[in-house]
DNA sequence: ATCCTGGGTGACAACGTTGTCTGCCTCACC
DNA sequence: GGTGAGGCAGACAACGTTGTCACCCAGGAT
């Protein structure tokens, strides 16, 4: 900016107006002004802006897997609104590591973005208050915040879809209906047993459920263990989408009535097609960078907490008959 | 950082030497400090350090888009090379809009992020020159640069795919195998189509390629063209996984060969499971990332281009007779 | 006692911006 | 001709760091 002002032969403060567009700058020294800045390709250095501003214009965001379709969809959409507001993204994947996650924020506090989405790992987020103290709001996506930690929230309805999955297999006249879910400790894979389980009523059976982190030995395991039982199930409601996937290659074929939770690509192009529930990632992530950016326009209501509904999705394999 | 040095009872560049574990410094002052750093519940400002330093440790990345599966699994292995090298990642779609890349890059580059990776749209990037120039070295991935631009490419092996995938067809006794690509000004695209060619020799036939941007009314439209023909094809050989899963629906069940460019999730649960050309964009994310690390330490050798291999994977829709 | 050495510490400038304040000049008006 | 207003431009400080250099002082060598 420097060499501009000198190439214009103009004081550093016209310079800074010119770029700024500030009022009060004269056409012809304008003119002369940018003509240096185009020869000299001259770009404002956004870091010293931020320095004096003290607003980074760049927004961070913690998820467990950028890889993962449902988490790179709520990103994209989180993505749109940030860009939207003239801003930037920083993005980074927690692995469901609670450890790794606290570090990520703290390195994005110590840059200073503006405000944090993240879909929390764990259950401690006390290392958040001071971030929030010191004025840096954040907002939770798909899974909440402890009891006790205050902050803007979006959650799909799960226990809603997990009981809207279980009715319709049990409109189906299914009643030995198996829940494959996943480790109880993440909130949603616990909401949704909640609703199987409100569902199910007193049809539940204990050994019907399976919840633990699927991985293709264990889904294959509790699916063996449950087919063996003297009434084994004639219907599987499968947790999330991962699960879905891996219990549709531990079923090798046999056909059994089966729901998901989460919506995937090409559900509707397997035989039969895959009843799901599905969700709105990209609504979820939008909805979350619109809440922070209230946040930051200076909103300071008390914490908000969304809940998206979602949808069930009929395709074939929820509608085979017992 | 003025406060904890007040607090500490020391000046502020003991603070400093505090917190970049400098040496030079009596045990007992940085114990001091160190206590009221955490009283304080300080935290070094990272904007203001790079002001000073020069280098963000920041890396920015432009792709088509986060939410497509190719894309984000890239995505996700330059976070990882990103982020074990100390750095951040800014992250931002193109929507495949040359101008909106553009705008993408100026801003990073605005931002002084310490290097780029992109998968370029477009077949302009002489705007990249000028920051090239500037020191801030850029790594094409999936895509090369047109001819001139100097930067570091990995690139799969478009056409040795496309060739393996059509011979596959042939020796499974097709001799009308139709094409359905993309926009051709996509390099990818051509250097299939060119793949593709070559495999089929005399067997070519203009009528059996649709060479535009693949739309559901777009593909079933030229399918229903070809199988319109004479002599219409008995094998379909897709040009990349968008256009694979929307033929796959425009087919509605039809039983055809069939062979595709990139693998997808679930692939191998359709019925027949898809026989494709894999490629890795993990590793190409991978590589992207570690050549622009290779840049950023200092290496100035002339630039490299990686192609990577690509496999086929038999999984039934190739291996169907005429 | 004087000198040197070197560990520990601090003052100051600089990184590239922008907000504030001051000053110059022109023009219209009395 | 003097005066005030207003448009335009510049000087300077400040944002929070870190690199450079200078300083102080204890302890050993001369």
């Amino acid at each position: 900016m420097k060499d501009v002002a000198s190439a214009a032969g103009v004081a550093l403060k016209t310079v800074s107006r010119v770029v700024n567009d500030e009022p009060g700058v004269h056409p012809a020294t304008a003119a002369r002004v940018r003509e240096a800045i185009d020869r000299l390709g001259y770009s404002r250095n956004e870091s010293a802006r931020v320095l004096r501003a003290g607003r980074t214009s760049t927004v961070g965001l913690v998820i467990e897997d950028l890889a993962d379709p449902f988490y790179s969809a709520l990103g994209r959409a989180v993505e749109d609104v940030v860009i939207g507001e003239g801003c930037l993204l920083l993005s980074a994947s927690s692995s469901e590591d609670p450890a790794r996650e606290r570090e990520l924020v703290r390195t994005f506090c110590a840059r200073r973005v503006d405000g944090l989405i993240m879909v929390p790992a764990g259950h401690d987020h006390s290392y958040l208050r001071q971030e929030l103290e010191a004025g840096t709001p954040a907002v939770f996506a798909d899974r909440p915040p402890e009891p006790g930690l205050d902050v803007d929230t979006v959650l799909c309805d799960n226990a809603g879809g997990a009981e809207l999955a279980t009715r319709h297999l049990l409109a189906h006249g299914h009643r030995r209906i198996a829940f494959l879910g996943d480790d109880p400790s993440i909130f949603t894979a616990a909401r949704r047993l909640h609703g199987y389980r409100s569902a199910m009523g007193h049809l539940y059976d204990e050994r019907l459920v399976a919840m633990r982190t699927p991985t293709p030995g264990s889904v294959r395991a509790d699916l063996e263990r449950m087919l063996l039982l003297d009434r084994p199930p004639t219907a599987l409601f499968t947790g999330n989408g991962r699960v879905t996937v891996t219990a549709l290659r531990a079923l090798e074929g046999r056909r059994m009535a089966l729901a998901g939770f989460d919506d995937f690509e090409l559900a509707d192009l397997l035989a039969p097609g895959v009843t799901v529930v599905a969700q709105d990632p990209a609504g979820m992530g939008r909805i979350a960078a619109e809440l922070l950016f209230r946040r930051l326009s200076g909103d300071d209501a008390p914490s908000r907490h969304v809940t998206l509904p979602v949808r069930l999705i009929p395709r074939g394999s929820g509608e085979l008959p017992p």
